[in-house]
DNA sequence: CTTGCAGTATACAGATCTGTCTAGTATGGT
DNA sequence: ACCATACTAGACAGATCTGTATACTGCAAG
């Protein structure tokens, strides 16, 4: 009955996980204080501090739930499509899904990182995910094509970065659908 | 003597809000308490609430110092240049000046709105320069001929914002050289 | 001279923060 | 039956937070 247990009450990781998601994305991991966050899980402040060690481990594991969330949405679009082009530009419908569901409130890692004091060891799993973007788009670039894959790949970060900056700035839910289309642009400048 | 006792010692005023200037920016203004602010301005905590009423309104001001001193960084790179396209560039030419500053931690409004609880009247001020640099492209693709100014200009703060990110969290300097070509690339082909 | 302004210094209230600690409970494996 | 594991409940320490209140100083204008 272990496992059934499991899936009736999921683990106190787990819940601590998903309370931290909602939490720290909607109102910035300084400003949520560990009491609000084992509140919404339902968990004793002990088990937080037996899981995860202190608020700035729980933070780096909200980041790595946010990279793996980024990459299976991400993948989900790449599997949709069997053209490279398509799967490229796939990679911008996936943002424009993300940027126009109820409660998006911009980039994960844009967000925790402002609030970051300089040096903080939480900066590495930002760049392990942006690292992550950053190949694929370069990846991508190559099965397009494209005659310089690491030169489309950064200015096809920057029309990501800046839709996903428009969304959350702006709530320019357009965005996505303007950096989609410049980067098809830009794709076919490289290619051709 | 007022003039000059004021030229020697500058008011409270100001030596707040260059006090808030350098920490709010450096380490986010939820991060930083009223007490480290005060401190470093030499500034009694009394003399802060009689001239800004709150924390907030503080923070306010800081945007708005921060929106006036890039519209100043700005019109010194366009005033530089009559030939339209130069004038529209120059604002990439800005920002690469900007973020190879030493102490340059990215955009100060998106750092400030990623630590805002939603609904905060502190976003107003962001807006406000956000709006005026998207204003400022559309004025300059119209003087450049560009067929539809507008959507150029969204394009452009899409590039501007992109290269901001890179500049943050990548702490990667030629984001605006690429932004800058980018927008070479864009301009030529809205007048074409 | 007096009145008012701008500022200083400091104590305080009340809340909230991270992190530690003690003590107790439920459960499954051996 | 026993014990390890995982968890709960809650008090507590020590720091820090915003904002208010009190009492004082220096100065300039009328």
């Amino acid at each position: 009955m272990s496992k059934a247990a499991v899936s009736e009450r999921l683990s106190a990781r787990q819940r601590l996980l998903e309370a931290a998601g909602e939490l720290f994305y909607e109102e910035g991991v300084n400003t949520v204080g560990i009491d609000r966050v084992i509140e919404r899980a339902g968990v004793a402040k002990a088990s937080l501090y037996n899981t995860f060690g202190s608020k700035d481990e729980l933070i780096r594991a909200y980041l790595g739930a946010q990279h793996e969330a980024r990459q299976a949405r991400i993948s989900a679009h790449l599997a949709r499509h069997q053209d490279a082009r398509a799967r490229l530009l796939g990679v911008f419908d996936s943002m424009r899904e993300n940027a126009t569901r109820p409660g998006f409130r911009g980039c994960a890692f844009l967000r925790a990182s402002a609030e970051l004091k300089a040096g903080s060891a939480v900066k590495s799993v930002c760049d392990v995910s942006r690292g992550w973007l950053r190949g694929l788009f370069a990846g991508l670039a190559k099965e397009a094509g494209a005659r310089d894959p690491e030169a489309l790949a950064a200015q096809l970060v920057l029309l990501y970065d800046g839709a996903a900056v428009a969304a959350q700035m702006d709530g320019d839910m357009s965005a996505a659908e303007r950096a989609r289309a410049l980067a098809g642009q830009l794709l076919d400048a490289a290619v051709s």
